[in-house]
DNA sequence: CAAAAGTATTATGTTATACTTAATGCACAA
DNA sequence: TTGTGCATTAAGTATAACATAATACTTTTG
């Protein structure tokens, strides 16, 4: 594994800028003086004239922190600190016009692997209220014909409530965050052939085996639902 | 679902800045213009007299594109657009110290969701080279003993590998996001009960699967390696 | 006397300007 | 042709001043 040369930052020309230093000194700072969410922290231009910088540089470096979720700033109260939220930051950077093919690709596969590897999470949480709603989403579902139209929202209805199921948040999180790639995918031209909507397991069929099956067959089964995916990527 | 109050951004008290705005103002010019990677944008005058707005602001914004991997600065050349770096962000906030518990569990199911997943993946991309390295990598474990000393190292170094061989560079990313967790919960009291090293399928026993077996048998084994994990868990 | 209205203060938000630094390109010399 | 050096350019940094909004304080008024 070469990490060597991984530009870890924003910063790819080996510009170690002053901001990024004062950054640095503030965050170490910050965990010296043992900061808790809603402490307030010295006002900018203390800590300009300590850290011997202007302003402006603390304010940057202030800013980035602020993105981060680490600090929120009100007019006359302060700067405090805050919980710092991990992946509110990434679902904005994830808008699919700047992504470039291959990380489209990348995420696509990592949305099936997801759905396959989750099955034992599902089983642990599912309960028999989900599966009736499941059970209701598909029953939207126009008739399940040889190629039915595909209809991206109720795949995203169906979908979305599998990621309910299964209680974990952080993993909710991150399909909301990988949501916006998936209608770009179908509606763009990412696969070479267009995308035949012909499942081999339906939607029905995966609430089948969530209602009768196993873990196991559960993995099988959504794996065999991806297969004209999976078919078109490799 | 609803999606209704959630806080989209770092300003978590609706003080729509104009640092905002023009980040948004920004983003969509380049859309517009259908800038790509290497491209460069106009300098920071320019777009500050075109929006209006003070160098300053411009700048701030642009610090922001900068900080989530859309634009790169260089000193005389100006300011290019560069393919996202979605994660770098993230990997840089994720230190433990700063989660709750919950969310380490949440992260712990997440990973190995996703290793039991990657099955198809796996199968579709790993070189005779790769299982040689794998095997090389098992070879250096203690004997299999009946409770095996637990090798944090030896642990990354492996499930590592296995990421790297998906070819899936968001995947990789994932997961070297995500590792400072384990080591944080291998260390800390997440489990009630102290975990048990004692794998059911080893690290070699993996090995043999991906040499000999097929996506399917890979992920019941890999379930079946995390077992003492999910027993932990549930 | 207490509640409301008004005023002062304060810290961040914003603007403007000037200076510093490093990379690029061009011109001139070897 | 090659190489050195200077001018130029655009980002990085610094400073000062004003705008804005939230808080604290004071005054008015019932």
């Amino acid at each position: 594994m070469d990490y060597a040369g991984i530009q870890h930052g924003q910063q790819q020309h080996e510009q170690v800028t002053l901001v990024d230093k004062v950054e640095a000194d503030l965050l170490s700072f910050f965990n010296e003086q043992q900061f808790k969410a809603g402490d307030v922290i010295p006002k900018e231009v203390e800590l300009a004239t300590q850290l011997g910088v202007s302003r402006t540089v603390v304010r940057e470096a202030m800013l980035r922190l602020r993105m981060r979720g680490l600090i929120d700033s009100k007019k006359k109260r302060g700067t405090v600190i805050t919980n710092p939220d991990l992946l509110s930051l990434i679902e904005k950077t994830m808008y699919p016009g700047i992504l470039d093919d291959q990380t489209l690709r990348d995420i696509f596969e990592l949305r099936m692997v997801l759905e396959i590897g989750m099955g034992d999470l599902l089983f642990e949480r599912v309960t028999q209220a989900d599966i009736d709603e499941l059970y209701a989403i598909v029953a939207d579902e126009p008739v399940n014909t040889e190629k039915t139209i595909f209809n991206i929202d109720q795949e995203v209805r169906f979908h979305g409530k599998l990621y309910d199921i299964t209680g974990n948040e952080t993993l909710r999180r991150f399909q909301r965050m990988l949501l916006p790639t998936f209608k770009y995918v179908h509606e763009g031209d990412i696969f070479k052939k267009p995308v035949q909507h012909k499942k081999f397991v339906s939607h029905r069929g995966l609430v089948d085996v969530i209602q009768h099956g196993n873990p196991e067959t559960f993995r099988n089964a959504m794996r065999n639902h991806f297969e004209n995916y999976f078919q078109r990527l490799f």
